[in-house]
DNA sequence: CATGAATGAGAGTTCATTCAT
DNA sequence: GATGAATGAACTCTCATTCAT
């Protein structure tokens, strides 16, 4: 029995990401859900209380399946700076995604819940594990002679700062493909690349 | 009567104002903003629409009020140093700073109207003014020697970035003075400070 | 504007007040108010916020506008037996009346809000003010000699439990005329009459 | 199986009477029993359709297993002084007993059934057994000389609707241990003790 | 028989918007 | 031009009741 109410809670949890999706998180009503899952009112409420609580669930397993970028394509023998080049092209993907991405929603979901704990909160370990990644992947640059840098942590917080503050731009005042890529270049020029 | 019809405009956006400052925009009704200004449903609805009406007209005003950072407090013969630490010092102000600031009330609304006029954008004007005079200083500051840097644009352009990022960090993840010092140093470090 | 508003509130009132009469205090919910008054479901909510206050209202009303019996029916030169008549008989009104009267709203209103601040509770004040005219009745007719009587005020109370008990069974358990008029009867008779 | 479906019936009717002595009659849902059974939504159904059949139930037990006093503890030579002393007193505590009575959701259940069959009343079963047996009482106590009292029905009626009156006023105005003690004094100085 | 997921009617509440005065 | 009462649509949430398994 709980297998087919784990399977409809499934269900709703992937209508309701398409929702958020589209509408962002404060926009999003029960009603809306509802409609989306071709459910009953009750047979929402059977399974989530509020908005919330189905955006919070959207989020962990979002958190679980995340991974900065997909491994899988990396090259056993890929140098630094490829992988760096993969790290940054995902990174221009996401930023310019718009559809099918639940930034935005994000977003709006921490400005009414700013005071959660650190420790639930999705997007802070996302940004840290991606300085993390980034700082090893410079110091092996760096070891391999690849890259040339004096303080590969704040490097590496420094390029994830200009990540967030092109995704932030990409979502509010527009930004171009070519504008991306001008970052791009212009982080690895001063990796020495 | 254009006089006093004007002067209440003012007053309802000047009360508007205090609502978007504190509930964002989306979850601003015209209900709160009636009740923050003492005036009659149907008075409001005399001058404007809707929410967005009022909330464009704000950024409006904001527009024109704008500077980047008051430059009444630049010294005559401040060195560019001098300035850009004043302009870092000014951002740093704006990054930390949770009340009185529209901050998230513009990213909200920007989210929900990223397609309009580019010229009307508040935010891209206000970032790629930021841009030219940060490139400006960088310029001034490379030839009094104060400075190194290869690519001044490029390297506005990245401090801005930097910028927004921890903009947008602060109001979602939290970020704290200590984190905000730190990019700051890094940032002066790289043009050679 | 308030004469109007004033008006509309008196209107729901009137209204609320047959459905309480006909419901009780629990099953009347704030859509059988709405339908009763030909008000909309937002103009009930511009005066009233639950059905809890709508109820509240109507027993202030009920406490300024209370009198034990009527005095208009009492002849000036009535004795005390005359008008203890007279108070016994609206009292049997009272307890055989089956419509139009807030009797099992107001229990089961006290049922679920016992612990109100003694002072506003309108049974109380009905239930004691009744026992002083009681009292001071019992003790005229002692000295003019129309009752004998050792404790007037024990008499008074003895004398409105049973109004309360026969009011409570012919609410519950039901009551005929004959039982009134029995009891009424002897408490007569016990006071020599 | 007609054993255990009995079995499963009584720990029904077991399991709401405590949540009818919490929450009253009107207020209990058919949820609030399901949850308070640790039975399953369509198990309750399976043997009452309603809060209404479970309550009408639960009166049944209650009619076949009450009396109006325990008579275990009367001592062999009592006399008639002694067991009304005994009676009221457990009177008295029956009409303080805030917890664990069913009496509120009585008063409701009969507000809204006034016109159930008057054998099925079990209030009134009640009051008219308690009537005789004070009569019985009295009687007694006048022949042995231990009371005085012209008309012992009267009397047994009387004291009886003065306790249905104290009984309703401590639910709803509230009433103090003193004031119950009060009126007991009355009586018994009626009867000439 | 028993289960508990699912349904849908219905109560509560809030607001954008209109309109008579 | 104002005013603020009134309207009604939209949402939230809770249960009685059913029904496939």
């Amino acid at each position: 029995m709980g297998e087919k109410s784990e399977q409809k809670r499934r269900h709703i949890i992937e209508a309701a990401r398409h929702i958020f999706e589209e509408k962002g998180y404060k926009q999003v009503t029960m009603k809306d859900i509802v409609e989306a899952c071709n459910i009953s009112r009750g047979g929402l409420y059977l399974h989530f209380g509020d908005t919330e609580s189905i955006f919070c669930e959207i989020l962990r397993l979002e958190c679980k399946s995340m991974e900065i970028f997909r491994g899988e394509d990396i090259d056993e023998d890929a140098t630094a700076a490829d992988i760096l080049l993969l790290f940054l092209k995902e990174q221009k993907r996401r930023i310019l995604q718009k559809e099918n991405t639940l930034d935005r929603a994000i977003y709006e979901f921490y400005f009414d819940n700013g005071e959660l704990p650190k420790k639930d909160n999705l997007l802070k370990q996302q940004f840290e594990t991606s300085v993390r990644i980034l700082k090893k992947l410079i110091e092996t640059g760096v070891e391999n002679g690849e890259f040339t840098c004096d303080d590969c942590e704040g490097k590496a917080r420094n390029i994830m700062y200009v990540i967030e503050g092109l995704k932030i731009n990409a979502r509010t005042i527009g930004i171009t493909d070519e504008a991306v890529d001008r970052e791009i270049l212009y982080i690895l020029s001063e990796l020495g690349l």
